[in-house]
Formats: C-alpha cells, structure tokens, sequence
DNA sequence: GCACAATCAAACAGGTCTGTCTGGTTTTAG
DNA sequence: CTAAAACCAGACAGACCTGTTTGATTGTGC
C-alpha cells in the first residue's frame, strides 16, 4: 500500500517546550493526555497503568475510557500529540536561525543539545515504544515514519536548495545522526553528542 | 565513584550467531536465560512475566527463582549474557578482517548491516531496555556502559593506530554513528542505514 | 544403597492489570 | 428551568503480576 502522507506544510504553533507534559489542561481529556505523556515517558508503556494515569489526571477511570477506547488507542493518542509539540518546537527553533541551508542543517543539532540539556530529556518516545516491542505494534512503527517524515521533508528541501541532485541521500544521513544523538545523549546522558554529529555532518557539506 | 572496568583484553569465544537465543542450553538455568532473552528482547522486559518465561524454559517457577533472585537480577543476567555473546560474535567478524585500522573502521558497518538484516533483529538490547524507563534503573544504564566500553576499546585502539593525538574523539563519533545505524534499522526494517553510517565515517576519516 | 542437590507441579498470598458498569453529581446549552 | 452531556467515585470481573512455600520426584556422587 502506498501511504500517502501530506506533510507539505504542517501549520505549526510557535511552542515554547518541546514537551506537552505540564501544559495548561482545561479539559479532563487534556488532563489525561498530560499525565499519560508523562507517565509513560518517564516510566515506561507497558510499566504504567491507567489507574495510575486517571489518578495524576484527577479524572475518573471512567472518564478516561470515554474519551480512549483502550491503552493502546491512549498510546497513540499520546505519541501523535508529543510528536506534534516537539515538532512546533523543534520547526519553531529552526525558523529562528537564518543562514545557508548548510547553516540550518548544522544548526539542527545545536537544537537537539538544547532538548539533550533539559533534566526532563527522555528520549526520543517514538523510539522508545518501539524498542519496548520491536517485533509486534506495527501501529506504532507508522506513527514513528509519519513523525519523521515530517523532519525528513524539510531536510528534503534543504538538500533541494544546495543542489543535490538525490536529497534522499542526505536524509538518510541526517536520519543515522539525529537517532544516533539521541540515544548515545540519552544512554550516557551527555548532551554534547550533538557536538559529534554536526561535525560529522559538517565534514560530509564540505566535501 | 570512578568506575574501574577491566575491558583491555576480553577472552572472547569465536561464537557463530550474534544471540545467545536457540542455543544449545543443558542445564535448566541455561533454558530459563535462553527464554528470558528471547520474550524480553522481542516482547519487552515490563511486558514479559516470569511464568510465561519459566513455561517456555519448560522449567518450574520455583527453579527459575533458585536460580535469579529476582526479575530484576533476571534482566541484568539476560543482559550481560547476550551482551556478551554479541561483542563474542561481533569481535569474532572483526577479527576475519585485514586491512588497515581504516578498513576496520569501515568494516564495523558492513557487520552491523549482516546483524541488522537477520529477520530477528530486534535492536541493541541495552538501547532497549534503557528507552523502558530512562528515569530509573541506574544499573542497567552502567550495564550498557559497560558494553558499549568494550567496543570503545577496540575503536580506540584503531585510532591510535592511525596516530589520532585524542583517540576520544572519533570514539565518540563512530557512537553516534554504530546507535543511528541500529536504531534507523530497527525503527524502519531497512539494514541499509549500516551504508549511510559508514560512508559517513570514511569520509571523517579521509579529511 | 544413601544422602544430597536439583528439579518438579501446584497452590498460595497479596497486588495490580485492563476494562466495564452503576448511580450520582456537576456543568453546559438552549 | 430543563435536558443533555460530561464527569465523578467506587465497585466489580477476570486475568495476570511477582515471589514464596510445600512436598514429591528425579538424578548424582560416594
């Protein structure tokens, strides 16, 4: 089957955190959402149970499953709404920085320091529900390539504006280190990998 | 605390297979590691129960508990055994490689592509289990440091062969470089990202 | 043959899990 | 004011969780 995915232009709120956990929450719904992010990235998806859940909501069980089918519909729920917010804050930080498309490509992992820095970094949520169970959740791994994609489009475009003639290439390359930082930042939790990317990826520019 | 690790020479088996999975297990603690691995690697440590792992071992319950004090000491046991058997397989195609430190360098990728297209490629587990719950378990985050030195060793050792002045650094590259490999793979089932990491390295080491 | 260690099945304890249901209360909209 | 929607606490079902215990059965060394 052929996903069809529009990500031409995700119209992106100016966010100030690239986390939705401790948002303003003036729905139970939202209440639900914030604990459950929180819950399940600090604690784990499978280690967090929706008691717990609706009981740091301060929402009823019931009201819970009114607005989720069931953990797993909650799961997702949590993966798209996270996944959104660090993209406003990721796209957000990025309109700030003005340069050579070379520039805002370095400039990326200068923003993902900054995420690597926050006492709160976690991870990449997307890779971690995925690393809980790689072999089944194919729901999951769809969530995770519609998320990317979305980076992966403008990086797209960058590499369109320097000329390269398959831009595919230099997605591909962003991808290894962008993962990379993240899980070697969130291993050691050393935020200055990022530091090693940009070099690598400025190395492989000015070639 | 400073860490002292004794990873300068590590007796390694020449092991044919990069998992301690479906091997041959004689004693009854063998079989319950074997199942341990093989539901917590492909299903998750949280979501995995200790009757469903002693059932697979075809052992009881209660040997299981004889054997590992807790699930707890089970997981680590599960880690460091199959950390071992893979830094045994790994270390082992390594050492079937000629060439210069820069060949070596390179050829890390070409094994990692030869993990990553296993059908049961499931990740690095230490990236795995660490993602289930980055706030807690300090000992599994020292456990994967203890894993990833091994291998830091053996990379350090090249760049001083190459007369790299702070072996440190590409230390830290070829990091980002072997996590980004394995997490793209696992994320996206495409064992070619192991290309994409190594043309990135061989371009670093020719500059 | 005997003692000892390893292993077995099965029950048990005390929680926690997901998900449903009841019935009452609050909020909101017209 | 009233009717509908949202929410609440709490009980409930039935399964699963970790870890312990009992007592019988196997295998091994001497």
């Amino acid at each position: 089957m052929a996903m069809t995915l529009e990500l031409k232009s995700e119209a992106f709120d100016e966010a100030v955190a690239w986390t939705c956990i401790g948002r303003d929450a003036s729905t139970a719904r939202d209440r639900v959402l914030n604990a459950a992010t929180e819950l399940f990235c600090h604690h784990g998806f499978a280690a967090t149970g929706v008691d717990t859940i609706a009981s740091q909501a301060g929402t009823a069980k019931s009201t819970l499953y009114a607005h989720f089918k069931s953990k797993d519909k909650l799961i997702e729920a949590v993966l798209e709404r996270e996944g959104k917010a660090w993209r406003d804050w990721f796209f957000g930080r990025l309109g700030q920085i003005h340069g050579t498309p070379k520039d805002k490509l370095c400039a990326v992992f200068d923003i993902l320091e900054e995420w690597f820095s926050d006492p709160e970094f976690y991870g990449c949520p997307f890779i971690n529900a995925i690393g809980e169970a790689t072999s089944e959740n194919e729901n999951l791994r769809s969530a995770a390539k519609v998320h990317k994609s979305h980076v992966n489009v403008w990086i797209s475009a960058q590499a369109l504006e320097l000329g390269f003639l398959s831009p595919d290439d230099l997605v591909r390359e962003m991808t290894v280190l962008i993962d990379g930082a993240i899980v070697a930042a969130q291993v050691t939790r050393d935020a200055k990998y990022s530091e090693v990317a940009k070099s690598l990826i400025a190395n492989r520019l000015a070639a």
